[in-house]
DNA sequence: GTAATAGTGTCTATGAGACAATATCGT
DNA sequence: ACGATATTGTCTCATAGACACTATTAC
């Protein structure tokens, strides 16, 4: 129990340690390899926490610079990628005494989903190595700094859980797609096949996306292109994907 | 851009302005008058923000002794309720400039779920007035401290939300319930009523709850008790209960 | 024509919504 | 028997799943 009197001035009231603050970006793609994260390699300067060892994008919240807390996250993902606007969701927060050793520290969580036509990225600035890791095999080796392994799991299946009943998979799509390629973003993401009839019906019943001029061409019939209705929310579906099992 | 050299040490890399972090915690019961929401009365002192104005229960993390941003949550939930172990989920996090006049602020907001049994106040201690607040009336004149009632707005949404494919109206009541008693928690929640029989069927063919040994006894025909099945972890239903409107 | 992918149709199963019928208590 | 609430049943509708069929391009 702390709090003696309330004739305190103000500036002795908060003048007592604060935790440190960030805010981390986990930012997905989907390239060949299926659905990918990135992640940066920290300096290998020995004073550093983790040096060497790979971590979500992130870093301190610059209090002069910064509005809030998404424009913060805002501005990482653009540092690391160049992308401006896309998906971007609050996941969560962590924070407490170990997981940072220099101190009792919260960071402020937020997932991101580009297109693989962003997923060039932008080294080079401060010479960090910046990669993109195939979420499902070497990430769990790569032995992630900070508690970023558990924030990752905790990102991953958000999306594979909001994947079930949202159209967050068309945040990986460039501006124009056909539905068999929104189709494969569900499944990559997934990792089990959905059903075609299914699918259409689903996408096509909602208001998901409006038919734009334009076809597809291929080496076969070609594919009517499609745009997101309202790019700027998602649509939540009333069922999931997957029936419940008995 | 700051960062002129990696020979800095440490102390000096770490010495920059953190912004202030605090837990914040919207507690829901559900009473005679509907869905509650506790809040707390700030100090009148002018000295600090907001004098004699309603906020939501919370306050600065105490990184002495604070493990984790949970425990504080839990610590904050307990000292107003004494409440144990409820109900209690993350919403996400609220940070910026211009929320608290004190400086850039950070808070971490949880939700937690507590029945009616528990909703005894615990004045006094710190003789802040508290009180419950049902959500639909008072709560937008009350003029909350901060942004907390945008924070309000944002855990009522996700309640209302997850009411229609969750179990989380189950923690409304206590451990012994009838299937009446919890269709009355959903139907508070939702704001509307919701049939009978295909509530029964969607719960029964769960594995929400178990039926145990006793009746509820009444003026009428008796009704089976119930307990959760597994009380540590809420059931997600496959469909929600409204389908989609045409 | 063939290969390949786009798009449609048909049938079944599951579970919600509406509403009715029956069951079991205190009085 | 009556009032009240518990519990079950029946019928309809929407949509997912399985699977087959047709359509349209390049070659």
């Amino acid at each position: 129990m702390k709090k003696p009197a309330k004739q305190l001035l103000k500036k002795d009231r908060m003048d007592f340690p604060r935790p440190l603050t960030t805010v981390d970006v986990v930012i997905f793609t989907v390239l060949e390899s299926g659905l990918n994260v990135l992640l940066v390699q920290r300096p290998e300067d020995p004073n550093e926490p983790y040096p060497g060892g790979w971590a979500l994008p992130g870093g301190f919240v610059d209090i002069e610079n910064d509005q809030d807390l998404e424009s913060c996250a805002r501005r990482k993902l653009k540092e690391k990628t160049g992308v401006d606007t896309p998906y971007l969701e609050q996941l969560g927060s962590w924070g407490g005494t170990t997981r940072d050793p220099r101190g009792w520290s919260a960071t402020h969580v937020y997932f991101a989903l580009i297109p693989a036509q962003d997923a060039v990225l932008q080294k080079g600035a401060n010479a960090q190595d910046v990669a993109w890791f195939p979420v499902n095999q070497s990430v769990a080796k790569a032995k992630l700094a900070f508690d970023h392994l558990e924030i990752l799991q905790a990102a991953i299946s958000r999306l594979r859980n909001k994947v079930e009943y949202t159209s967050l998979p068309a945040y990986l799509l460039p501006e124009k797609f056909t539905l068999s390629e929104l189709q494969h973003m569900y499944e990559v993401v997934m990792e089990r096949p959905i059903e075609k009839s299914a699918f259409r019906t689903r996408v096509l019943s909602s208001n998901l996306v409006t038919p734009i001029q334009g076809m597809r061409e291929g080496p076969n019939r070609p594919a009517q292109l499609y745009r997101l209705t309202d790019p700027n929310r998602p649509v939540f579906f009333p069922r999931t994907f997957k029936q419940k099992q008995k």
